[in-house]
DNA sequence: CTAGTAACTGACCATAAGTCATTAATTAAT
DNA sequence: ATTAATTAATGACTTATGGTCAGTTACTAG
């Protein structure tokens, strides 16, 4: 029966094609003034055609969401692996987040744009769903790197890896969320660098969180001074 | 003239009442749910009547919101007067933040709301620019209990103090919505109690601004080891 | 008592999410 | 090849709600 399953992949298509165009429109005008109206002629359908592939307007989103945080979970997974010991690991995770921030600006407001109120999860709603799960995956990914720190010796030998996880994780998302926020005010009113504040917060991180912080921060020092020369 | 006076007073009333009403309404309905006419019909005016007191929905919300930053404001004032050095008194108002989200989850959910989609700083917003107003005045707290704690020589003497009341509000906001939204499943799935949570964070702190930190975590745990016995 | 002003309102509009009966296109059966 | 059945798609509609406005009521001043 490969008519049934040409059928499904069409289906899929359409799906994707209803997203990819639900991303120009929601990234443009905003998930606010967006309307499904919209998105119908992006994707040249009518808008109850959406409503035959998303239960609700909330739902389409979440599609989006998903992209982003599978997008988030990969950069994160790629920084574990490219990096050998525990502290470096959790540096790297930090400067992926930071980079998901500045590449992907688009993702990244959306998903903190319905941080907030929590997608309804209700039990259809795959695709809320997913996002819970990449969730927690990002969150195990942060745990793994804590765990292999404490292994190596290069973190604390009394943390406890997944608090410690949800810590780091809580904490960068402030910071983060201020300097996408504030990052005008910040620079012009208290003449304070993003970037700048962006590396104290590493600092203060790691501070808490390394085996030998004095030893830790001079490096991190050496490292900004040849940097910057 | 007392009679544009009294008028005067009676119609900051009407604008209390409407402020009143809403709060009721949209604290159990939330944002979304509630609706202009719930408000008009919680206050027992007519809908056309409160757009002559608030420009729209988002400005009736503002006002809801200064009252919560207000209140916020006073408790991180109260936090640093009743407290002697720069270290106490950052924590003070770590715990004030906390215990405003414990005691008044409506406006801290408010807050948290609103946080992402600024509010419209169009000019004849002067609700929204109180908030603005606030924010900037919490801030100065904390920088001026960082400042204190500096000279006083329980901090460490290299930190910028407005770049670390900003980190901390950052940190802190960051770690207080992660509670907010996933105390259940921290609880339940990751066996991580909340308070617990917030007792480590403040420990990552201390590790990074005390000019001590050795001596401050011994105390603290100190006292944690007496207040459990 | 009357004119003028301020406060208020019912009826209305515009927009947008979501629904449904109907139509068009594709596939399977005779 | 023709027809029935299934699936995909849609135009027209309903409902809900933020916001507006002409007109009414209540109060004040002269």
């Amino acid at each position: 029966m490969g008519i049934a399953e040409r059928r499904e992949r069409e289906k899929e298509q359409r799906r994707i094609d209803i997203i990819d165009a639900a991303e120009r429109v929601f990234f443009s005008k905003g998930w606010q003034a967006a309307t499904m109206d919209d998105v119908a002629e992006a994707v040249e359908l009518s808008k109850a055609t959406l409503y035959l592939y998303f239960k609700n307007k909330e739902e389409l989103y979440a599609a989006i969401l998903v992209r982003g945080s599978e997008l988030l979970h990969d950069m994160f997974e790629t920084a574990i692996q490219t990096h050998d010991t525990g502290i470096e690991q959790i540096r790297a995770i930090g400067r992926a987040y930071v980079a998901f921030h500045d590449q992907h600006r688009d993702y990244y407001e959306a998903m903190m744009y319905f941080e907030t109120k929590d997608l309804d999860t209700c039990d259809d709603c795959t695709y809320a769903q997913k996002c819970d799960e990449y969730r927690d995956l990002v969150m195990g990914l942060v745990a793994t790197g804590v765990r292999n720190g404490i292994d190596d010796g290069t973190l604390r030998s009394d943390l406890d890896p997944m608090k410690t996880a949800v810590l780091l994780w809580a904490q960068s998302s402030g910071v983060l969320r201020v300097m996408a926020t504030a990052a005008e005010k910040l620079r012009e009113v208290h003449a304070i660098d993003p970037s700048d504040l962006m590396e104290t917060f590493f600092e203060f991180v790691f501070h808490a969180i390394a085996a030998n912080p004095d030893a830790v921060m001079a490096r991190m020092n050496r490292k900004l001074d040849t940097e910057q020369s």
